[in-house]
DNA sequence: GAGTCAATGATTTTCGAAAATCCATGTGAT
DNA sequence: ATCACATGGATTTTCGAAAATCATTGACTC
């Protein structure tokens, strides 16, 4: 799914990163539309680049296009949400069984320093504590990724990993909506704990169960 | 994942078309290098929406993008095989289970005229008896989509849509390999009784069997 | 002989403008 | 007033060539 260094080697990459950080901070809201002149000027390169760059984000989902009416921002749903949910559920789950059965050493030593790092510093942002920091929300996609990186399936992996990017935004909701009612860093825990305790069938329902509350937590907000 | 007609309203769109048949067909084989020059002979076009249907059958792992120097068909590994049809077996499997048990009156209908399309042709072709039929392997996809088209959630049926177009040229060896010995035709038969008796535990292990076999009968040829 | 480095050729990547398409507005007839 | 149809502007889509990059070859040194 990521071909691309994050160095940038190519101006399509750069763009794809760009506008990929415009959809997640909310600089573009969902349902905009996306015009190539304004892309263009945002990230300072011709159309050609721009056009790859969406090709990707709408592979992703990310963005929608409509031939000959251009690209928009993909919009957020209570439907999709839950979508979402079962489909991460069901996939991580499986994965994060399979790679807590086949872990081995390796893979136990990158989940603690996984761990480490994103216990090591607070969600939420100083400024303003309704957004998560970006360099939290990086080292928890990281911790994610580890806790199933010994699943044995890249296949799995790469639908998992595109799920969970595709949960992001409704995350960041989340984040700025339920201030602290709920105790994300022992939850996150205590998924690292089933794991190294080798427990596959509870580890990977503290996992469904990890990944209802997020989006339980949107149902209400959602729903309005 | 498909905003284009078939009919194909843009080039880019009968680019992907073009270039996709050329995967299927084996016109160009696995590990061969996508030079622009060639296609956009074959396509008869410029190079920009060329690029364009590259970025998407990249995006569905039909071909692989190396930074600068270009693109090339994916290679088929027993490996790949392997992760294919145990990421099916999961998201299909459970897909068919949520479709049995909420499908209404509508998704039977539409599951046995699929069926009898499907069964109404052979699957081989009368000149080349190891080839597919074209129009059976498109029947074939539109009967394993009825089977799961009430499942409700359209992120796992573009999962598993993905996930079926990606085994496509897995399932062509398989039908140039085992001449006959498989009684295919019964398998899909009893795979939509059981769908239709509402049987979706059954159902569902049927249909990780019937992925089983397929890759089952590729493994030995594979491996050589 | 092995290894480094520059020059050449092939190929990808990007550009800026032209062509095609869509959307909205306005005109005229029923 | 309503509808059909043409016109203009905005936007996407495509083109063909220029720029950037990579792989190969050959000369040159150690």
């Amino acid at each position: 799914m990521d071909q691309k260094k994050p160095g940038g080697r190519t101006l399509a990459g750069d763009a794809y990163e760009a506008i990929r950080q415009s959809i997640r901070t909310g600089a573009v809201k969902p349902g905009d539309r996306l015009r190539f002149t304004d892309l263009q000027a945002l990230c300072g390169m011709s159309v050609t680049p721009v056009r790859e760059a969406l090709a990707r984000l709408t592979a992703e989902g990310f963005t929608v296009l409509d031939d000959h009416r251009g690209y928009s921002v993909a919009v957020l749903s209570l439907e999709e949400l839950r979508n979402i949910t079962a489909a991460r559920q069901l996939c991580e789950g499986e994965a994060l069984r399979l790679s807590v059965t086949k872990g081995d050493g390796d893979w136990e030593a990158g989940l603690i320093a996984a761990h480490h790092l994103m216990a090591r510093i607070p969600q939420a942002r100083d400024d303003i504590p309704s957004a998560m920091r970006e360099d939290w929300e990086a080292r928890h996609a990281t911790f994610h990724a580890a806790l199933i990186a010994a699943c044995g399936s890249p296949i799995l992996l790469e639908i998992c990993e595109k799920l969970f990017s595709r949960a992001d935004r409704y995350r960041r909701m989340s984040v700025s909506l339920s201030g602290g009612t709920r105790d994300v860093t022992g939850e996150h825990r205590r998924l690292m704990e089933l794991a190294l305790a080798r427990d596959a069938e509870e580890a990977a329902a503290a996992l469904r169960e990890h990944y209802g509350r997020t989006a339980a937590a949107l149902e209400g907000f959602l729903k309005a």
